[in-house]
DNA sequence: TTGGAAAGTCAACATCGCTGACATAAAATC
DNA sequence: GATTTTATGTCAGCGATGTTGACTTTCCAA
């Protein structure tokens, strides 16, 4: 629908701009992102963990050894709240802190046998969603979906984000 | 990774359902998810108001007269949880709840003309946003976008989302 | 007239953000 | 070698927003 569909509701022919076509999309946003958060949710709650360590543990696995400053970085939040997340999770035996060798202050995050296993739990009810909508909508349909998310984020995240592209395997 | 992507960066040509690829979606939904929300944050803080807040004064703005029990469908939050934060917007005078006509009872829900100011301020600041992304991007990827975001949505809230689509208006 | 739906409210609690303050260890610099 | 800076961890407290459970009021509809 939309940019060449002459006719519809809204007149909205060539200018796919309009402000009704904006909200839609905003809703759009609202309304998967909703979805996209709901089968990771669930699984966690009969772990008694939350978003926070889901996020953590999944940047941890994309990135093995990362220091805690760096995903510091990448999730956007404070240390403090990081700890808190970190802590339960190397408590649990979920994720390693190593010192660093080079240099000691710093903690390289692993995640153990025990906190891959949840990551796949977890990733794999991600993945199946994702892969999903992206059959129903199909390959020209991905690459727009994947161009306009990256044209929607911070450009320092951006960068971040396209550094470890399709690298870090 | 690998195996099957003939190219450097992007080659997923035909096959592009790999954990890879996949991985990468999850993750463009989360940092522009973040982004998305980032600018009415922002807003927000000077009024002392949440995310909360502004999902509620959006979908008051775009059904108005709509019933509580209705919004609490479309947020899947608890009455609870809405109620407190309606009511501080009715208190501030963003919203009237006018004792419904046919079931008196229910109460529908408006923005008042301070109400109508803020979402303007909020809703203008996410629409550049989706704006310049959406620019950046090129109508084809928009179409794509918004196909994947639709498939990506539960069944239920698809259906009320698109029953909306181009009405409302 | 009675049952149940819609709404409002109170209380208590959990998660996960935040700030501020402070401690420790180790690297880096003077 | 002494000092400063950096990376990390931790405590305490706060705020927003979600939850359950219990209860009341209003009022439509059978």
């Amino acid at each position: 629908m939309g940019a060449d569909s002459k006719a519809g509701q809204g007149g909205e022919s060539l200018l796919f701009l309009t402000d009704e076509q904006l909200r839609k999309g905003i809703e759009a946003m609202f309304f998967a992102y909703r979805a996209f958060t709901a089968d990771p949710d669930r699984i966690l709650e009969n772990y008694d963990y939350g978003r926070a360590h889901h996020r953590a543990i999944h940047f941890i696995h994309r990135q093995p050894g990362l220091t805690v400053n760096a995903l510091l970085g990448t999730l956007g939040v404070t240390k403090q709240s990081l700890n808190r997340v970190l802590r339960t999770l190397v408590d649990d035996g979920l994720v390693e802190a190593r010192v660093g060798r080079r240099d000691k202050r710093e903690r390289n995050l692993f995640l153990t046998e025990k906190g891959a296993l949840l990551e796949r739990e977890l990733s794999d009810a991600q993945r199946a969603r994702m892969r999903a909508a992206y059959r129903a909508a199909g390959p020209a349909a991905v690459a727009g979906f994947r161009q306009v998310l990256e044209a929607m984020m911070d450009p320092d995240i951006r960068r971040q984000y396209q550094a470890i592209k399709d690298g870090a395997a």
